[in-house]
DNA sequence: ACTGGCACTCGGGTTCGGGGAGTGCCAGGC
DNA sequence: GCCTGGCACTCCCCGAACCCGAGTGCCAGT
């Protein structure tokens, strides 16, 4: 049904539309790939891939473009991940080493993907879930208000204040201090709970209110926001440079300043080193209906503590961005491993 | 030279303009206001206008526009803020007492911000330089690998991993820390260095090494790093609803991530309650000479710790915009001051 | 099974010509 | 002296007509 030279022709027509953002014709094709047939045959062959829905045509007797479920088939089947070249491996690392703390690895990060691949790209922070305490501490702020601090093994310093109530004593203070390390340093995030709920019981009856106060605001350290949790980089890449455009990308910038819709664009993806591709329609939103994402997880290991990707019109390079998903991922992942 | 009458017309001109989007004519001018007088009249003072530099036309023979210097006698003296509404004032207080910590009171107003304004909106976070030390901890990650976090009294946490070279001993390490917070609490972070530089001294000679790190590191979070501490949300409202657009979008969604462009933007404003209202060309970038920018200070009391602000096009509503981010800019310096 | 040829289609760009909104100016009235 | 009604003029915008060319589908021939 679709023989060898088919899909070289849906592959060359992907490539030429990817590079010339046009519709393209069975002469144009002939020219530029040296396909050894006539332009006629080719047309046939064009036919042939219309009737199956992998390339369309905007009017008739226009040009072809490559349907979702042509790019779809490209990059399941006609493509394979372009590597990043040395050079740009080394300016890769080079420019995530520099990072001081978390925050500007992400930021570098979400920078420097948006650049590799001219589009936008979209990082989240790692989460809390999987990762573990690194330490807490409690800083008095004024007679009976409490900062509470945790810090975390994958650097995220999350802070929360609480009103106690009475003053407490330095001694009852050092004494939760220690005791609340005790129990949870090193225990992954998800565990704390369980481990903290008991822990006012050890206490004088009259301190406890105090103590079950401060575990409670610890807990809450712990819930994730993950609508906060998000770096959003390259949005001027969706506005075309030369070429006029489409009213669609409003739609996407408002999507884009949704952060719970960007979670669930990245969520659904997976370990690293496999790339997710969501192409057009295979969207969760109608909205980005013309948009394709490329994302992956990423994270110390194999683990994947979070995704990032990039969000693009579906007319984009994969090959070339999903190669650089891939390689800011594991770079990102190594960085990550080292801290 | 320029009468009560001209100022009227120059008045609803840019009324009329800021709402139709479309130049101005003399007709329409006496139809929607109603001004005293005919047509004609309106023509002659408009030639005047012209002439004096506060209005032009896009061509022959068509209405009148402002410019940049029109909108800026308009702003000084033709309008007057707008003050919110009390509903808006209540939504604005409620929505903005929710924030949990300082993370989420800027991302809060900023959203707020783009919303009250439809136009896109830029806060930056509160300054370090201005703010106070709350605490500092010490941790120890591994056998000498530190993790240094400050905390400030605006809320901010800053962090710096160091590796000390040798392990410091339990007792040294709660030395130092003792030490160190007896001479920086409470102390403003721009004086904090000439009052730690001296602290190596005050221990043993084998010591110093480590301690003189610890401090090095310590001082190293103080450097802002101002092009991380920007939120920018609404960026969708740079392009309009029904209207086509020009491309000059794309260069103000660039500026829109350059952060260090943002914060010039905002920066030479001035104390909370005074705004600050740039008009086209009187921006300091050309690329945003399309745009205006309206701006605040905001901090607790009548400190200016950051600024915020909005970015549209000159054609905006400055009455309903400046007092949109007066009262933003007032009620989150409540909240700063509550904490 | 591929190719060359041919008639046909249709979108995009160009030209042309009203229609209309708006202006500048002038002469006359309060 | 200032305002007004009137009038001629200027362009912009919009739609219609039009041509051009790229591209297609099909068919007959190799």
């Amino acid at each position: 049904m679709l023989d060898e030279r088919k899909l070289a022709v849906l592959r060359a027509i992907v490539e030429d539309y990817v590079h010339t953002e046009e519709p393209v014709g069975s002469k144009a094709l002939v020219d530029r790939h040296h396909l050894g047939v006539s332009s006629a045959t080719v047309r046939n062959d064009m036919a042939a891939l219309e009737d199956e829905g992998y390339i369309a045509q905007p009017h008739t007797s226009a040009g072809r473009i490559p349907t979702d479920k042509g790019y779809r088939l490209f990059v399941d089947r006609l493509s394979t991940i372009k590597p990043m070249s040395g050079a740009e491996r080394r300016a890769i690392s080079t420019f995530l080493e520099g990072a001081v703390d978390l925050d500007d690895v992400v930021n570098r990060t979400v920078r420097l993907l948006s650049q590799l691949t001219r589009q936008v790209a979209v990082v989240q922070y790692p989460t809390l879930s999987r990762s573990t305490v690194r330490h807490v501490e409690l800083v008095l702020l004024s007679t009976t208000r409490l900062l509470i601090v945790l810090i975390t093994s994958t650097g995220r310093v999350e802070q929360r204040v609480v009103d106690v109530g009475k003053a407490p004593e330095d001694a009852l203070l050092g004494d939760v201090r220690a005791r609340l390390n005790a129990a949870v340093m090193g225990a992954r995030l998800a565990e704390v709970q369980s481990l903290v709920v008991d822990l006012p019981e050890a206490f004088a009856p009259d301190d406890q209110p105090i103590v079950a106060s401060i575990v409670s605001a610890f807990l809450e350290t712990l819930v994730e926001r993950p609508e906060e949790r998000i770096a959003v980089s390259g949005t001027a890449n969706l506005i075309p440079l030369g070429h006029e455009f489409h009213s669609s990308i409003r739609p996407v910038l408002e999507a884009l300043e949704e952060h719970v819709v960007l979670l669930r664009l990245l969520g659904e993806s997976t370990a690293p080193s496999r790339l997710t591709v969501r192409i057009g329609h295979e969207n969760p939103y109608a909205e980005l209906a013309a948009a394709s994402v490329v994302a992956t997880g990423y994270g110390p290991g194999d683990e994947t503590l979070a995704h990032l990707g990039v969000v693009g019109p579906t007319r984009m390079d994969y090959p070339g961005t999903m190669g650089a998903v891939r390689a800011v991922a594991r770079y990102v992942s190594q960085i990550l491993a080292e801290e």
